[in-house]
RNA sequence: CGGGACGUAGCGCAGCUUGGUAGCGCGCAGCGUUCGGGACGCUGAGGUCGCGGGUUCAAGUCCCGCCGUCCCGACCA
């Protein structure tokens, strides 16, 4: 590919929009551009870098048995109504009515259509399993599409789905997507981590993700530092900590706390640190009060709440309802709570003892607070938002928390789709059974995104050789110059005839230009063609990766950069 | 949807406080000089100042409404 004719529009300045270092190098090295907010015309060079990752995945899916097919965007909306999902995805969907007044959608995944798909074409026990993959545009109205490529309300995703007879197949298709998963990601040379995640819940599968590492990561992950325990951190079990060494005997007494509605407050009146605390956060799940307590230094992960009550919708109390139920905010303490109030204290509450907690009246605390002789405590669970710090519940080792972008997400949907839509198949022995589904994505785009996070320096990107979009870059330093531009020329097309993928900067610019978009756009080899070095017999050639230069005799310049491309990252 | 900020040439920005008819850098076009790390000179093109309304002799500037974009918060690839 000639530069002199290639739409590849880079940027010298960062644009102000872009925060986020995957999202301004994109744009700066004109791989795409935005069309409005989450949306964006992928260029000539972004596209590469796509089909490169779309040919990784296609390999490894097809490696594994999938088969690739092509679903429509545009669904209708029946399906997904008999699913829950027309109302549960709510106004992340893109809604849209025909002329007639039919309702649609633009998916925002596949699993309606497909199902309905696989059940109205294999019917038999012996069509199975059968794993189905798209790779295709997919459509989400995000509350808040960010950063470029990360999140956005149109992206594209590899999406397979899994059908089996029994669990055991699912289990068995699940595991083939989780091996093809990791050699994807290995082959993408990401830095990542998988993690199981929350089920969820819809589904409430065995589910894990794969999260690139990155620091504008959304998603958060736990991980110990000797390498033993890796969990998503809404997931994740801290180790509780040791008991304070206290008997328990303290008596309850009452204290005048006055303005001290927040732990920091109470703590620094009383001149004890927040540990010492008990808090009580209050709940409505579904009709009943459920009490949550832990130290006043931690925070309650409300994920985990809403697992343990599940189904149950578990709200956290409003100022109305303190009121409505008798309660005095920033005074409540587990003392005396009525039968009906569910009491679930966290595993670190276990053991301590001698709380300071709330008197339930206000401007007043109580301390020497025990469990049981002055509060119940009805359940001991893993309740707590874990920290960086925290204990391994592994090994006792120090927890630290990471930040991620999840570029992959592997599902056991059991018969959560099957089921509303009456998917069948005849078995062996004439019965009707529901598939055993499992549903698999990659952001295709998201993965370009994390690897422009993980690899990139000051001077612009650099993706690994898998993903640029060209592996070399042949530069004419001087244009001008007859001899400089035959020898390019020759070398780029020996290069292009030997297979590599390889651009020539014939552009009609200084070489101080091309020197810069060069390492902007990252080739992960770069040949330099100069009178300085033609005048001597050489090419210089660059590893962008480390920064490193070499000279080659022009003759052998082509198999210098093969040669270079194999220690290429 | 809440909170914060921004919207002036393709990109990055100044001008707004204190209204007087729009400017800088980069980029772009032409000519010349340059030519191994984002060259230099001269000339030039390019703007409904996000949109609508209002105040005023006069609005990029003041007021009201709307739209758009980005950042921070409960989702997902």
């Amino acid at each position: 590919m000639r530069l002199s004719h290639l739409f590849a529009p880079t940027l010298r300045e960062d644009p102000a929009e872009a925060e986020a270092a995957s999202h301004r190098l994109l744009l700066r090295a004109g791989f795409i551009r935005q069309v409005a907010s989450g949306i964006y015309v992928t260029l000539p060079l972004g596209l590469r870098s796509i089909r490169k990752i779309e040919r990784i995945v296609r390999e490894e899916m097809d490696a594994s048995g999938a088969q690739e097919l092509r679903m429509p965007i545009l669904l209708p909306a029946e399906p997904w109504k008999a699913t829950g999902r027309w109302e549960l995805y709510g106004d992340t969907l893109f809604r849209l009515t025909d002329r007639h007044g039919r309702e649609l959608l633009l998916g925002p995944t596949q699993e309606e259509v497909v199902t309905l798909l696989v059940a109205g074409d294999l019917p038999s026990y012996r069509d199975l399993p059968v794993n189905l993959y798209q790779i295709e545009w997919k459509y989400r109205d995000e509350f808040r599409p960010r950063f470029g490529l990360l999140r956005g309300r149109e992206f594209l995703m590899k999406d397979a789905y899994t059908f089996d007879r029994d669990e055991d197949g699912m289990a068995r298709s699940y595991d083939a997507m989780f091996q093809a998963y990791r050699r994807i990601f290995d082959r993408c040379a990401l830095s990542y981590v998988i993690v199981e995640a929350e089920p969820g819940q819809i589904g409430g599968g065995v589910n894990h993700e794969f999260m690139a590492r990155a620091d504008v990561g959304e998603d958060l992950f736990a991980e110990c530092v000797n390498g033993d325990y890796l969990a998503d951190l809404k997931a994740a079990t801290p180790q509780p900590p040791e008991p304070a060494a206290r008997d328990g005997s303290a008596p309850l007494e009452k204290v005048h706390t006055p303005n001290a509605a927040t732990i920091d407050a109470v703590s620094t009146l009383l001149g004890l640190p927040g540990k010492r605390m008990l808090k009580t956060m209050l709940y409505e799940a579904g009709g009943t009060t459920v009490a949550v307590l832990l130290p006043g230094d931690r925070e309650v992960e409300e994920a985990k709440l809403e697992r343990l009550l599940f189904p149950a919708p578990v709200r956290r109390f409003e100022d109305g309802d303190f009121v409505a139920r008798g309660f005095v905010k920033g005074y409540v303490g587990p003392q005396g709570l009525e039968e009906g109030v569910t009491v679930l204290a966290d595993h670190a509450v276990r053991g301590a003892s001698d709380w300071v907690t709330g008197a339930n009246e206000a401007e007043h605390h109580v301390t020497g607070a025990n469990t049981p002789r002055d509060f119940r405590v009805d359940r001991y669970e893993d309740l707590v938002a874990l920290r960086d710090g925290d204990r391994c519940p592994k090994c006792g080792g120090e927890l630290r928390v990471g930040r991620s972008i999840v570029v992959g997400h592997i599902y056991q949907l059991g018969t959560r789709y099957s089921e509303p839509l009456e998917a069948t198949f005849i078995d062996e022995d004439g019965s009707q059974r529901l598939y055993q589904m499992g549903s698999h994505g990659i952001g295709i785009s998201r993965v370009l995104a994390a690897a422009a996070e993980q690899f990139h320096d000051d001077g612009g990107l650099r993706l690994p050789k898998v993903m640029a979009p060209f592996a070399a870059v042949v530069i004419v330093a001087n244009r001008d110059h007859e001899g400089v531009v035959a020898e390019a020329e020759r070398i780029y097309r020996e290069l292009a005839e030997g297979g590599v993928e390889v651009a020539l900067d014939d552009r009609e610019e200084t070489a101080g230009v091309k020197f810069a978009d060069a390492d902007l756009i990252g080739y992960p080899v770069q040949v330099v063609v100069g009178k300085r070095g033609v005048a001597v017999g050489t090419a210089d050639l660059k590893l962008r990766a480390s920064g490193e230069r070499s000279q080659a005799p022009l003759a052998e310049a082509a198999n210098a950069v093969v040669d270079l491309l194999e220690t290429a990252p």
